[in-house]
DNA sequence: CACGACTTTGGATCGACGATCCAAACGTGC
DNA sequence: GCACGTTTGGATCGTCGATCCAAAGTCGTG
């Protein structure tokens, strides 16, 4: 037989490697045959740390969110801190697009509830009054993970050159539609070529804000 | 060889197997096998009408969530049609979790389109100025989507004996989590238990609303 | 130091999937 | 009635997640 692996293959070991695949090629770049080679190693020695593959997914996402999450809270008013929690979470899966299809796919796992808690506890201390909390919440966590899904979207197209190209070729079919069956769709396409999703995001963000606002 | 089929195998008659196929066992059921056997046909005849499972997977859904959002405008005032609109669309989708996940998956096929258009010029009846359209556009269709995936993630479940007992398991563990560390989601248990989803949608689609009408 | 029980590891193998390919069956125009 | 393009059914390929098993290592006990 071949030589073996002296080292210890702990799960947080596979868990970085398969981290490092998704990052590199995208969630289909994550296959057990790959990670083993990466590994140098065979399926038994994953299978044994590792239930499945939805396990290590979960795993990977769990600890890109955890890190985001569990930060140290600023001490800025609520409604700076929400901004702030929200932007890092944005950015987190700015660079880990599969951490947004995740979090859709298996919502209950640890992460976003995470995500919950903190979301929840700065609405708490932004105001919202009780009744409501679970409404706002739940309405600012699915925003957040339609964002999420959205980016993993785009991700997915990186075979594409580059992002831009793909966008900008969406907003020309947009631009070639009839402006009488899609008047605003026709319109948004010059806004579609060049926005910033970051900058979206958070203009998504203030307005759900100033709805909570009128919760009060 | 057996007898060939006599009458024609357009691609309505495979994407109506496959809605089929998908509401019935969810995504994981739509197999190009179980589409051979359900249609008594072979791979090449549907590969003849259909590119791949992708192509296949966006014509049903353009056909679930064309007859939502392109049926007749119910003349009400914008915010009130914005509001049938979008209970539409989630009662579409909860009726059909996989179109909640395809809308996530692949958003640059004309299913989303349609809601774009339909969302955006219902937002601009309603007086949002131009410059925050396509913001106010984006937060909406987002959170709709956000949703739509959470859905999709339920439906998936439903081998479940059914989806109560899991929610109730989910709202005990939250339950049983340390107050201290989680005092939001720890109260949040109760109300998980025996929400409706459908009256939470409609609550955070009043949340944006509220923020959209700050925009004037 | 020896030996057996238990743990960890590597790879052969399985069944199912999406996709490709090809020849048989069909219809249509000449 | 014949030839040619179209439609159809099924064999087949490569890849995937998952299972299984025996070899290799580790450690406690005498």
């Amino acid at each position: 037989m071949a030589p073996r692996r002296t080292d210890e293959l702990t799960k947080d070991v596979i868990v970085a490697a398969a981290t490092g695949l998704l990052d590199e090629g995208g969630e289909a770049a994550l296959t057990f045959r790959a990670l083993t080679t990466r590994l140098s190693t065979g399926y038994g020695a994953i299978y044994h740390r590792v239930a499945n593959k939805s396990d290590l997914l979960a795993a990977a996402t769990d600890t890109v969110v955890g890190r985001v999450v569990t930060g140290a809270v600023p001490d800025a008013p609520p409604r700076e801190a929400l901004r702030t929690v929200a932007l890092g979470l944005f950015d987190a899966i700015d660079e880990h697009p599969w951490v947004g299809a995740q979090l859709s796919r298996e919502p209950w796992r640890p992460a976003l509830l995470e995500v919950y808690e903190r979301i929840g506890g700065l609405l708490t201390a932004l105001g919202v009054p009780g009744p409501s909390l679970f409404d706002a919440a739940g309405a600012l966590v699915n925003y957040v993970l339609g964002v999420a899904g959205q980016n993993a979207a785009n991700a997915r197209l990186s075979a594409e050159p580059d992002r831009d190209a793909f966008l900008g070729r969406i907003a020309g079919q947009w631009e070639q539609l009839d402006p009488e069956r899609y008047p605003f769709v026709h319109r948004a396409a010059a806004q579609l070529r060049d926005h910033d999703d970051r900058e979206q995001f958070l203009a998504g963000i203030d307005i759900f804000l100033a709805g909570i606002a009128t919760l009060r």
